[in-house]
DNA sequence: TTTTTTGCAAAACCTTTGCAGTTGG
DNA sequence: CCAACTGCAAAGGTTTTGCAAAAAA
């Protein structure tokens, strides 16, 4: 069920950092888990493990979808990826200290509107204050009404 | 792929608003529809559809999963019905006038916490203020990290 | 060598679709 | 009566699992 569980995110400037926290953690460098963090690296975006698996659409080697989701699964539990949701389809997978935009989606024309972090900063000190939760919105996207659809 | 977006709420205090709804749209009430709208009254929280057809574990009469979903489907159409996702599994069904309780979760622990709607106001002032948006977080938790988990 | 990981095939899970037969109005 | 609807079976899309063969350390 992919991971159940978000862990703190681990940085990797670039794939040499990236590798070398798969190895730090006890886990072989194989070359399907390069291919993989090359794979998120090469993403300006999240990305399905489908896309991933047949190689970016041809800019990168093909390899295997149960694969990749399982060393998906293994770099999101050592805090090198996340995943996120936006709309019906896969998740969507980056690398955790590229998960930054926050999304807007209204649920009746469906729009999608990526937004700065700092954007919805005053939300989040207000959800702090109400409840104590810190939150971030970047998994699923904020559903509402846009503009236009609000009237 | 379930309703693709919400309609105006359409509130049903009891089953014989909610049957009159139906038919004041023009479908015809099935004792398949009769039975989901029951399901629905008999439900305390948002359920799968899963668990509608095999009713409610024994409390009312099974019926066919891909009847319930095409009828969830028109019932969400129509107004009188919204889903929702929490967590992985499947999506979760609720009268559209009793999906009111918002989710915090939190992603290091997994904590699923409801709230009052009105706990969130001073958030979606915030969220308008921003973005234009009229955020309803009925749809999807907000994930982040609880009081405990963010230390 | 030995333990981990792969690659493939198959299954599991949730949801949608096709269609012949049934039913509500 | 007839269009709308059901019930079943089958397929679709996403993700997981089992296992023998391959590869990392």
């Amino acid at each position: 069920m992919t991971v159940s569980f978000a862990r703190p995110t681990v940085a990797a400037p670039d794939v040499e950092a990236a590798t070398a926290a798969v190895r730090a953690r006890g886990l072989r460098l194989t070359s399907a888990r390069r291919l993989l963090i090359e794979a998120l690296f090469a993403a300006d975006e999240p990305v399905s493990a489908a896309r991933i698996a047949d190689g970016l659409a041809g800019k990168l080697p093909a390899s295997d979808v149960a694969a990749v989701y399982r060393n998906l699964e293994l770099l999101e539990e050592i805090g090198l990826v996340r995943h996120v949701h936006l709309g019906h389809g896969p998740g969507l997978y980056a690398l955790a200290d590229r998960v930054e935009s926050e999304y807007l989606q209204c649920e009746r024309c469906g729009q999608l509107r990526s937004v700065r972090p700092s954007t919805l900063d005053g939300a989040r000190d207000e959800i702090r204050r109400a409840t104590g939760y810190e939150p971030r919105f970047a998994h699923f996207p904020i559903v509402g009404l846009c503009p236009d659809c609000a009237r």
